[in-house]
DNA sequence: CGTCGACGTCAAGATCGCGTCAAGGGGGCT
DNA sequence: AGCCCCCTTGACGCGATCTTGACGTCGACG
C-alpha cells in the first residue's frame, strides 16, 4: 500500500490525479495549499509527494524545504513554468523530480513508480526483526507476539516502533523521534514520547515496568535492543 | 569525489557535458555506445549515470536494464524523443529521471545533484573506538566494557567522553571542554571537569586512581589515549 | 621545609527528566 | 448521527542527575 500526497490548488487537477492514482491502487491524500500539505505529511507520512509550484500562501519551494527538514520522502514537482531557474531552485530545495504541465498521466505514473522503487529498494532485505518476545515485520507493518498472537499498534505507536527498530542497538535522540513522527514543530514535546513509549511497552514488553527491548537513555533518547 | 558516467553518441554533447561536469568538480567517464557504457560502469563504479536513449547498437533502455541487473546507481536519461511511451519505458526499466533535449545545463546539473543527494543519504558509517578496557560506539552512543557488559553514561558524561574520544591522542583544553558541554558562560568552572572526569574514570578506567585512558594534563586539559 | 596552585574526592541539596494516570476532544467508521 | 478509537494535554511522585561547596592530596617552587 503506497500513500501519495497530492498538493495543488486547482480542484480539477486534484480530482484527476486522485482518480488515476486510486485506480492504480494508491491511497491518496490531497491538500489545496502548503499549510495543509505540511500538516498532512506530518500526520499521514506519505510514501510519495506530488506538489504544484504555484500555490496560494506558502510557496511550493517552501513546502519542499519544510518537508526536507524532517523527511526524505520522494517529492515530484508539477509546474506550468518552463523557466530553468524554477527547476533548479525546486530541485536544489530537495525535490527529486520535476514535470512541466501539461504532462501525460502515463509519464507521471511512471515517475511515481520510479520514486517508489528508489525509496523501497535499499531496505528490501531483512524486513523482519525478531526478539525473544515479539517479531516486527517492517514491510507488512505487523507485530506478532512470541505466542503467535497479533499485536495491534496505533499509527503513531507503529511509527515510533518502526524508527527504533530500523536502528537496532542505536540511540535515537528524542528530537529525531519527535521530528520524524510529529513533524518539526513538535521537537520540544517530550511528553508525547513518554506517553507513547509507555503504551508501546505495555503492548510489547513482557514486564512493562522493566523494559528489556525499548530502553530509555535519560536525557538523550531511546534505544531498541533486539537481544533484550 | 563523485564519478559520473556519460553515455551519448554525439561527440559534441559528450564534450559539452564533460566540460561542465569537470568544471563542477566531478570525475567524468564518457562512452559513445551501450557496450562501452556497460563495460565502463562495471570497471569504474560511477556514482551517477547519464544516458542518451538514441544509441547505436544496444538501445538506451537495454543499457538501463543491463545496469539494473547489478547496481542501484542513479540513472538520468537524456532523449530527443518527446513520446510518452518512451519515457514510461525508460522509467520502468529502472531510470530515475528523464530529461528531454534540448535541455538546460543548469537543469541537468540540478538533477545530477538531486540524484547524488538521494544516493548518499542512506549510508551511515560506523564510528567505533576500541581500547583494551572498553569500546565506544559513537553512532550508537554506547559504551561497552571489555567483558561485553554495557556501561551507562549520563548525558553530560557522554558528551565529555565523545569530545575526548573524537580527538584521540590530542590534548583538549579545559576551556574547550567547558564551552562545548556547558556553554560559553562556564569557561571558568573547572570544578565541573574534575567532578565529571572522576565519574567517567570510575565507570571506564580499570584503576580509577591510576588513569590509563583519560589523562590529566595539569593546567591545560585532558587527553584520551586509546592505547592506554 | 613551607606555601601555593591544581587536582581528586565526597556529600548534600536542588533540579530535571521520566513513568504513570486520567480526562477531554476530534476524526473516522458504521 | 452516534459511537469508538486515538491523539492530546495536564498533573503528580519518584528517582537520577546536576550543581555546589568543602576538604584532602600531590607536586612545584621559593
Amino acid at each position: 500500500m503506497t500513500r501519495v500526497l497530492v498538493v495543488d490548488d486547482e480542484p480539477q487537477i486534484l480530482r484527476g490525479l486522485r482518480t488515476n492514482l486510486v485506480a492504480r491502487g494508491y491511497v491518496v491524500d490531497t491538500a489545496p495549499d502548503g499549510e495543509a500539505a505540511l500538516d498532512l505529511a506530518a500526520r499521514h507520512r506519505p510514501d510519495v509527494v506530488i506538489v504544484d509550484l504555484g500555490l496560494p500562501g506558502i510557496d511550493g519551494v517552501d513546502v519542499i524545504r519544510g518537508l526536507r527538514t524532517w523527511t526524505a520522502v520522494p517529492i515530484i514537482v508539477l509546474s506550468a513554468r518552463e523557466q530553468e531557474s524554477e527547476k533548479v531552485d525546486a530541485l536544489d530545495a530537495g525535490a527529486d523530480d520535476y514535470v512541466t504541465k501539461p504532462f501525460g498521466m502515463g509519464e507521471l505514473l511512471a515517475r511515481v513508480r520510479a520514486s517508489e522503487r528508489r525509496a523501497v529498494s535499499p531496505d528490501a532485505e531483512e524486513a523482519v526483526v525478531r526478539t525473544p518476545a515479539f517479531t516486527v515485520d517492517l514491510t507488512a507493518k505487523k507485530v506478532v507476539a512470541a505466542d503467535e498472537t497479533a499485536i495491534r499498534l496505533t499509527p503513531t505507536e507503529w511509527h515510533l516502533v518502526e524508527i527504533l527498530v530500523r536502528h537496532p542497538g542505536k540511540l535515537v535522540g528524542q528530537r529525531q523521534l519527535l521530528q520524524e513522527v510529529w513533524g518539526p514543530r513538535y521537537e520540544e514535546e517530550t511528553n508525547y514520547l513518554r506517553v507513547y513509549m509507555a503504551q508501546i511497552r505495555r503492548k510489547l514488553e513482557p514486564e512493562p515496568a522493566r523494559p528489556r527491548f525499548f530502553i530509555t537513555e535519560p536525557g538523550m533518547g531511546y534505544r531498541f535492543e533486539p537481544g533484550g
